[in-house]
DNA sequence: GGAGGCCTCGGAAGG
DNA sequence: CGAGGCCTCC
């Protein structure tokens, strides 16, 4: 037997070796999934089977990226040429080669969230509609899942339940800015997320030459999270793997918790229906927990209806019952928590980086970490703004995907005034006018701006020629420059660089410390070629002889994740349930288990609803492995209303043979604290300082100056701002006395830096501004 | 053009 | 309560 096969169990080893004909792989929690799904690969290159033949889809890079990895350990160098990556970056590499089919260029720009919902919003806008009705986020949203199941602006147009729909909910017009959307993006050349899998779609089901291609190239199909897909997802895939039928799926229909961004769990529980050949395997030993953890899981799941038949086991030892911890207040929960945390660490010699602490919603982590902070506990929080999304960074980025693809209406709109060249908002108004009259997009109108009829006057007109010829010069530069000289090239000649530079307050550093950082990253690409995407086919490779800027936003467009995992640092991990999914720790601390939180309120209006935060449930008490503690809080802070609270009912649904009940008295704080609606003062209230400054619960704020109040008395006479001159001392009625640092511009828009001790750089307009001159 | 006041609204989240 | 959007006033 290859010994890479002695390693897995029965059930592992059978799903590994059949790898011909349609497959379900039925993974329980910690079976050993991802192990199965590489030891398969691993198998099927040692059995010949050509890598380029291989597709492997998996939902986030990180994943993608660990099963490369650990696939590159066992089977070398071969493995590089598998298709493997994510559902969004393997189409868009597909889309790259054959948008141009449909009329996009293959240079195409892909939108993300916040560019989707600012076009959203200008068009909205632009409709004379009411954003109050309209709001962007519900819009996208709307047309996200639309294209999800795979409806056309028309065909969305045509269907009368949806139009219906609509109709009821009072937008009736959410047809019209679905079709309006997709044409300005045709026009921008840009796809968003979902287009990427719908315009694949629309290729596979229209072109049969293409069809076939990728048919006979993808022999082999494996999907990682299946209960993770949608419907597009999943008709694409199916689509691909109808000639060969060699599909392997892989997932866990009691881990499926996605449904609110369009996973259809049917997906899985009708596999069988569309495969009567479908072979199942079942992986139920669990290597990761404890009985009593393995068993309390299998209790609450069994109140789900809906689940495929299987029965999770596990050859651990016992462990130790499931905790309870209740605390009267959130912060005394988040106090009893982390004294829990300190003891334990204490008693076990575990490190930090084996604590977890997951809870429902992100709010809950302000209580946490106050109390890991008090303690003095390391602890780190996951979710946030991913890099990519940071104003400056877009900016940046905006400039080189303008050289990438001037007809990116989005990255247009960030940068034609930023840094400032006079080209205000009322000139964007009209130049969006005339591209819409002329069927064109904004860049075409700028290029044409002296030939087209746009109302905009001469010297305006001209900063724009100028504008236009220095993105073509950046575009001219594309091809013979690397990534990083043109990116440098770009940041300091459009004073980007410059502008970021001379802000030195505290934000303003940082904001050009991650430009530099960006710059970074470019050049590390340069060099290296490091890619954030698993590598492409040989066929989709990108030239490798000179790293350009295309590539570089071609790679990173489909990277989301915000950090870099720094697995090294000793920290409890902070984070929302669902993103410990597929996590493990050997602590976990899964916190406000409330009714109205966890079930949250708004699943408790259907079954289907309630049994996906039942399987949200039982994802989080699959991810320890020693040691679960469950805790509630008798009262809580919801929106500045202290409310009261219940302990969850999925405690209930525990078999009470796993469950501690002892423990909700054995683990007190240190200091008993009165839960915050008993106190005499406000919520926050552990540090002294606070206390002090901050009345009751419903004491209503007494706007206080935000500065130290200065000069009393006489009124305030402002200088003549001619007067006003570089190295004065003078005096501002809101920041105090300062220094005049520069001075630009001509009367009557004469401004001024002024820096105030204790405040910083002030810029301020000499004719609103009022400043009295000292000396 | 930008900072600060005022109002609104609130789930989870990958690409 | 607090973050983010919009409007106003400087």
């Amino acid at each position: 037997m290859d010994k890479y096969l002695v390693q897995l169990n029965d059930s592992q080893r059978d799903a590994v070796l059949c790898i011909k004909g349609p497959v379900m792989i039925i993974a329980g929690a910690g079976s050993g999934k991802t192990r199965v799904l590489v030891h398969r690969i691993v198998h099927m290159l040692h059995h010949g089977i050509d890598p380029f033949n291989i597709l492997s889809l998996t939902f986030t890079n990180k994943a993608a990226r660990e099963m490369k990895k650990r696939i590159s350990l066992e089977a070398g160098d071969e493995s590089r040429n598998l298709w493997m990556g994510t559902f969004h970056s393997v189409f868009a590499k597909l889309l790259r080669v054959e948008a141009p089919r449909l009329g996009y260029p293959s240079s195409f720009t892909i939108y993300d969230t916040d560019d989707a919902k600012n076009l959203i919003k200008d068009i909205v806008k632009d409709q004379g509609l009411d954003d109050k009705i309209y709001k962007p986020g519900l819009v996208y949203n709307r047309i996200s899942s639309a294209k999800n199941n795979l409806y056309s602006w028309k065909e969305y147009q045509d269907n009368p339940e949806l139009v219906n729909d609509d109709k009821t909910a009072g937008k009736p017009h959410l047809g019209l800015l679905y079709e309006i959307y997709q044409k300005r993006n045709f026009k921008s050349g840009a796809m968003d997320f979902d287009d990427l899998l719908f315009n694949t779609y629309i290729l596979l089901r229209d072109f049969p030459d293409i069809l076939h291609k990728y048919q006979n190239k993808f022999k082999y199909v494996l999907v990682d999270e299946f209960q993770d897909t949608n419907y597009a997802q999943y008709i694409i895939v199916k689509k691909l793997a109808a000639q060969h039928e060699n599909i392997c799926v892989v997932g866990d229909d009691a881990q499926s918790i996605y449904a609110f961004r369009g996973a259809n769990i049917q997906n899985i529980l009708s596999f069988k229906d569309d495969y009567p050949d479908l072979k199942t395997f079942k992986l139920e030993q669990n290597y990761r927990s404890t009985k009593n953890i393995v068993n309390a899981a299998n209790s609450v799941i069994s109140n789900n209806k809906h689940q495929l038949k299987k029965s999770v086991w596990t050859d651990n030892a016992d462990g130790e019952l499931i905790r309870i911890i209740k605390g009267l207040s959130d912060n005394e929960e988040g106090n009893m928590v982390a004294n829990s945390i300190f003891e334990e660490k204490l008693q076990n010699q575990l490190h930090y980086k084996d604590i977890a602490i997951l809870y429902r919603t992100n709010a809950q982590s302000r209580s946490m970490e106050e109390a890991l902070r008090r303690k003095g506990i390391p602890y780190r929080i996951y979710g946030g703004v991913s890099f990519y999304a940071r104003k400056e960074i877009k900016d940046l980025l905006s400039y080189f995907r303008l050289t990438v693809n001037p007809n990116d209406e989005e990255a247009l709109k960030r940068v034609i005034n930023y840094p400032k060249r006079e080209i205000g908002k009322t000139t964007l108004d009209k130049i969006i006018v005339a591209a819409d009259q002329e069927n064109l997009s904004l860049w075409n109108v700028l290029e044409k701006i002296n030939s087209i009829e746009t109302g905009i006057n001469a010297p305006t007109r001209a900063r724009i020629s100028d504008f236009v010829i220095m993105i073509k010069s950046f575009t001219a530069q594309l091809k013979t420059k690397t990534a990083f000289d043109l990116a440098s090239h770009i940041a300091m000649s459009t004073g980007l660089l410059k502008e970021l530079y001379a802000d030195k307050s505290p934000e303003g550093i940082s904001h050009y410390e991650n430009l530099q950082e960006l710059l970074n990253g470019i050049k590390e690409f340069t060099d290296k070629g490091t890619t954030a995407l698993p590598a492409p086919s040989a066929e989709l490779e990108a030239d490798v002889t000179l790293r350009t800027l295309d590539v570089f936003l071609q790679d990173i467009a489909l990277v989301t994740d915000g950090e870099t995992d720094e697995k090294n640092e000793d920290t409890v991990s902070l984070m929302t349930i669902h993103s410990s999914k597929g996590l493990e720790f050997k602590y976990v601390y899964l916190v406000g288990m409330e009714e109205n939180l966890f079930p949250s309120q708004m699943a408790l209006q259907s079954r289907v609803e309630l049994e996906e935060e039942r399987r949200l449930f039982y994802v989080a008490i699959t991810r320890a492995e020693i040691r679960l503690t469950l805790s509630y809080a008798l009262s809580r802070y919801k929106w500045g209303n202290l409310i009261s609270c219940e302990p969850s009912r999925f405690i209930t649904e525990i078999n009470p043979d796993y469950l501690d009940d002892q423990t909700a008295v054995t683990i007190r704080p240190n200091s008993f604290e009165k839960p915050r609606n008993w106190s005499d003062f406000g919520k926050h209230n552990s540090k002294p300082e606070v206390v002090v400054a901050t009345p009751g619960p419903n004491f209503k704020k007494i706007p206080k100056p935000r500065f130290a109040a200065v000069s009393e008395g006489a009124p305030f006479e402002a200088a003549d701002p001619n007067q006003t001159e570089v190295g004065m001392d003078v005096e501002h009625q809101k920041f105090g006395t300062g220094k005049v640092v520069t001075i630009e511009g001509n009367f009557p828009e004469l401004k001024a830096t002024v820096t105030f001790p204790g405040i910083g750089n002030k810029h301020l307009l000499l004719k609103y501004a009022k400043l009295r001159i000292i000396k």
